[in-house]
DNA sequence: CGACCGCTTGAGTCCCATCAAAGACTGTGG
DNA sequence: CCACAGTCTTTGATGGGACTCAAGCGGTCG
């Protein structure tokens, strides 16, 4: 165990990269100023948990930087990932003093806690934050059926081109790097959490992207590094509806 | 097309049998007049569309008595049911003024509906509406996550196993009826209703609802009336977390 | 009665999981 | 420097679970 203890010095919430797409996202000055009584940060490295299901979770949080997963388990082991959280993701639950699910960090990241108790009370008293957070669930939950569609429905093919589509379009909205339609990104991902992303085993993921490359769908560099030449290509193995969801 | 417009003639928000459940569960006598100013109700025969996805929407609504199911299609045909609807729970989502799924009768339905501007506009003023609507998404947001893991994860008859007793708790919560382990209710479904909601074939349903038959784990009585002789046996099937989840 | 709908059951096929082995890369220690 | 272990990934061989195609049953409705 190395440390998880990097706090940073002191983070204004003005200067939060987050500030703007996070819970506080509509918060005014002096409602920034109670939830920055209560707020704290921690960080983890990759690969660590961060909380077990079923764990005392006395805190809520917003994930400033980095990438980590919400997983549930069947008792064999049989994993399924239910959720990535990305910067400006909410993390925990309102009202629920026990996490729900396991959340593991995928590459080293940064935390902003909120005591629970005093969150809650806070969020009594402020609509402004239980309204951003009534949209991001919402959000979610459009997310999570999505999901549910891609796992019951497409084949292994469709489910690794949905995901690169996904990843792809995420990583230009945030680069605005609208090259014609050829996208490169990094996966942030393994083979294996893609694998308990998609509801298949690893060895299908390395099958169905070997595949892909073979048949000049995308084009790979190393493990990670993809660029598709053609967008609309993906777009269509992916089986998704054709226009390309203006959905974020 | 028959009468979907059999209105009844009107309702109080005061004797309404979805009173404390529903988005308006949390409101005041005062709050309650206003809601009642914008609310009518409609009504759908059993195998009616409601809404078809991508239609316009200038409205939402609760369910107040019947089932209903949001659905997602890929463009060749391959359906996933993406929720339940059930008597209280909520349709439609402020600030969208597209449906974003199929919503179909699946019963006969009521449904007390609200005019979308008004609502969004009272929503702002009302606390109250907001925070119950937080909690219900967040509820739904759960019970998504947890078929997602049913949908990536299980095998057929864990499936169909997990849907029995999803139906059997829920039935027997509401009418109180706990005669020791032994339960009996009705499936509102077709075969084909929840071969869409497992991510099966109807085909593969009916197999393994009879290998279950078969087994001892359900008793069937005509196609729709299941008894459960042994609840824990059931759970054991569905191979979900031992205990029986006590989330409702 | 015949048509239709919901459902069951059978036969054959295929996609993906499983089991197994080996390649690519990284870091570690001799 | 190389040997070695460990992790992540790819690829192959095999089998099985669920899909597909197809036929038939029981009930209801016109």
């Amino acid at each position: 165990m190395s440390h998880d203890d990097v706090y940073p010095a002191s983070l204004q919430c003005g200067d939060c990269p987050i500030r703007h797409r996070a819970v506080c996202a509509r918060c005014e000055a002096n409602e920034l100023d109670e939830l920055e009584s209560v707020k704290y940060y921690r960080s983890f490295e990759a690969g660590q948990t961060v909380i077990w299901s079923g764990d005392k979770m006395d805190f809520v949080a917003s994930v400033v930087s980095g990438i980590a997963t919400l997983t549930q388990t069947l008792e064999d082991g049989r994993t399924q990932m239910v959720g990535l959280l990305l910067p400006s993701d909410f993390v925990g639950r309102p009202g629920r003093d026990r996490a729900a699910y396991n959340i593991t960090a995928t590459t080293d990241i940064l935390m902003c806690c909120f005591r629970r108790k005093p969150f809650e009370e806070l969020m009594e008293r402020t609509p402004h934050i239980a309204q951003r957070l009534l949209q991001m669930t919402l959000d979610e939950l459009d997310a999570a059926r999505e999901w549910m569609l891609l796992l019951g429905r497409k084949t292994a093919r469709e489910k690794i081109a949905s995901l690169l589509s996904i990843v792809a379009r995420r990583d230009a909205s945030i680069r605005h790097r609208r090259t014609d339609n050829r996208l490169t990104f990094d996966l942030p991902l393994t083979r294996e959490a893609m694998a308990d992303y998609l509801g298949l085993t690893l060895e299908t993921v390395s099958r169905q992207i070997s595949a892909l490359k073979r048949d000049g769908v995308i084009e790979l560099e190393g493990k990670r590094h993809v660029t598709v030449p053609d967008m609309e290509r993906l777009m269509i193995e992916a089986g998704d509806d054709s226009d390309g969801g203006l959905i974020v």
